[in-house]
DNA sequence: TGTCGTTATGTCCCACAGAACATAACGAAG
DNA sequence: CTTCGTTATGTTCTGTGGGACATAACGACA
């Protein structure tokens, strides 16, 4: 087996609404960096769209996951509120759980795979 | 809470291969009509789609999921293989495990969830 | 040997997500 | 009151996934 599979859980809730490892990994690097440009150029995504996709965020849940501050002399920044890391940390936990209690199925699909040896 | 959150899961495997709700859905549907175009129909995707989807999903296992037949009084058509269900009762499994354990965390997500009455 | 519904492919086209650029606006610190 | 990096937005461009069409091939059966 050459690399392990990756399983991707994404939540499709009322509405367009939705989260998926997208937003959760930018929150878990914003939380890090402390700033959206920061995480877009670590995540290698525009910033544009980290921008986009934290107004997303923010306009899905009741609480904002993220402030952002402008203006200073870091320039300004962003911080992942407690709301925003307890979304991550219930969607972590749901990967979590996933990888974990669903091994076995995954074992067994991976085994059927044919052997693509990611030729080229 | 208006409608129930749906969880959707897609494994990536190595390269591009991966496995989602839309090649399960497919591979369900195929069993129940026994034909490509017929689930195409039902499901209301172009027929080409569903048989590129069908392609890949014979590709990327070693055994084929589905195997078809041309001509014929029928004019031919598709049975998913034993293989094939195996394939898609894993998948189903890890949904469902995925549902069952993960009730919870996905409880709380949805209560931080502003309430878009969906308008309009 | 003609019929008929399905599998099998190719071509054209378009909506749309996201990249690439381009500017403002901001505000603490010096 | 200048500087500097960040947030905040708008405009343009493009790759491409998938729809819409168009045909061919197939083969059991009447």
């Amino acid at each position: 087996m050459p690399d392990a599979p990756r399983l991707r859980l994404r939540i499709h809730f009322a509405g367009d609404a939705m989260l998926g490892p997208g937003k959760a990994d930018l929150l878990e690097t914003i939380r890090e960096t402390g700033s959206i440009s920061a995480a877009a150029r670590q995540m290698g995504m525009s910033y544009k769209r980290a921008w986009q996709l934290v107004e997303t965020l923010n306009s899905m849940f009741r609480v904002p996951l993220v402030v952002r501050t402008r203006g200073g002399a870091a320039g300004g920044g962003a911080v992942v509120t407690e709301e925003g890391l307890a979304v991550l940390a219930d969607f972590r936990a749901l990967e979590l759980v996933l990888m974990e209690r669903g091994a076995g199925a995954l074992a067994n699909l991976s085994a059927r795979l044919a052997d693509n040896a990611t030729p080229k």
